[in-house]
DNA sequence: GTCTATACGTCGATAGAC
DNA sequence: GTCTATCGACGTATAGAC
């Protein structure tokens, strides 16, 4: 999803092997992780790549050395908050699919800021004109439902979920599910994020289970 | 989905609430109209208040002296679209819960840079330090949810939706689904959106319908 | 290669003149 | 009611120090 086009924008492990931008990416990294940490602490008052640098301590020039613009600033630091919350995760391949995207939230929700930083970044990816955020969210979108939809199959194999649906649609469908509950739920935590993701999945599974006693059905 | 609780105030300055300006209240509606029309021809390009006033023919500070911000003027805006939209809509009570969402996510679409504009709503009332798109953004989704769960009541006892699910957990879920479908749509065209809210609709319709040949279940 | 300093144009908001 | 003027902050771009 990345090439290296310029050498501020390593993105790549490539990148690091070639050794004379070891420290580079080094601090790359540590950017990274420090502004991970600002938006955790500073909410919408950290996005700013002037505030970004204050909290770091550099100016905010020095960031466009590392990262091409804001906006590509913000797209690696989802990423990188992601992948820090997603690294230690087991992933048994019987999962149903919306207890892998139920799992994916309840992850995400601990993460301050990520969630809000996700809806900005889809927010910005609609608008024309901004080609890395609506790459990211292309990218992404496409990526989850090819994921999920194979996650489906393999459900259905397993008996997990009700055979006569067609997967890319249940994916598409549980993706928008679960981003849509996440913004309810950041707005009211009353909302029923979880209850939803649920009745979701008991709607998915195959029809003996739900709705007739065993030995009726067939 | 919709409300018109009070289409020319909310966070409006006291022209419009003390409601004697005839005028004012007139070039409030006119600026609207135009910012509309903006935002549809301009996308992304045409939110800025300056821009906005630009294209109106009037400098931005005029603007502010109807709307307290650029946020306030943002909200209108959506509102306002939003109900040009839905104002000549039939409103039969026994229409599904998804049917409904599903028309209003067409209507939505057919308005340039509506989604868009709803979605940056969210994203923005996501933040903190942003009180009016907080205030819409938690009022539309309390009363879309408590509208829509009405309605899934009325299916119920219509045989429409299955009897066995919490209508205000459906709701949740036929509202978040929609949103991000209609955001992964915009992303990608290709998206399953309708397939996926009609395999929500059928999903949610009760069992004997759709699993089990007649005279087999009961 | 890394980073600071500086400047440019735009932004939302506000004060005060007419 | 609308303007002009001005403020501080923003993202981006560039020159050049080390």
């Amino acid at each position: 999803m990345r090439e290296a086009e310029n050498p501020q924008d390593p993105g790549g492990p490539s990148a690091a092997a070639r050794g004379s931008y070891a420290k580079g990416v080094a601090r790359r990294q540590e950017i990274l992780d420090r502004a991970i940490e600002v938006f955790a602490r500073r909410g919408s008052e950290g996005t700013s790549l002037r505030a970004i640098a204050r909290e770091i301590g550099v100016s905010h020039a020095a960031l466009t050395h590392y990262f091409s613009s804001r906006e590509a600033l913000l797209v690696e630091v989802y990423r990188e908050a992601e992948r820090q919350t997603h690294e230690h995760e087991p992933h048994d391949p019987d999962i149903s699919a919306v207890k892998v995207m139920a799992a994916s939230a309840r992850r995400n929700h601990t993460v301050p800021g990520l969630v809000q930083l996700y809806s900005t970044l889809v927010a910005t990816a609609l608008e024309s004109g901004h080609p890395e955020a609506t790459r990211f969210a292309t990218i992404r979108f496409a990526q989850a439902r090819a994921n999920l939809a194979e996650r489906v199959r393999r459900n259905q194999a397993a008996g997990l979920i009700r055979a006569d649906v067609d997967p890319g649609t249940v994916a598409a469908l549980v993706i928008a599910a679960s981003d849509g509950l996440q913004s309810q739920k950041l707005l009211d935590d009353a909302a029923p994020q979880t209850q939803a993701l649920m009745l979701l999945e008991s709607l998915l599974a195959p029809p003996r289970a739900v709705e007739a006693p065993p030995g009726l059905g067939d």
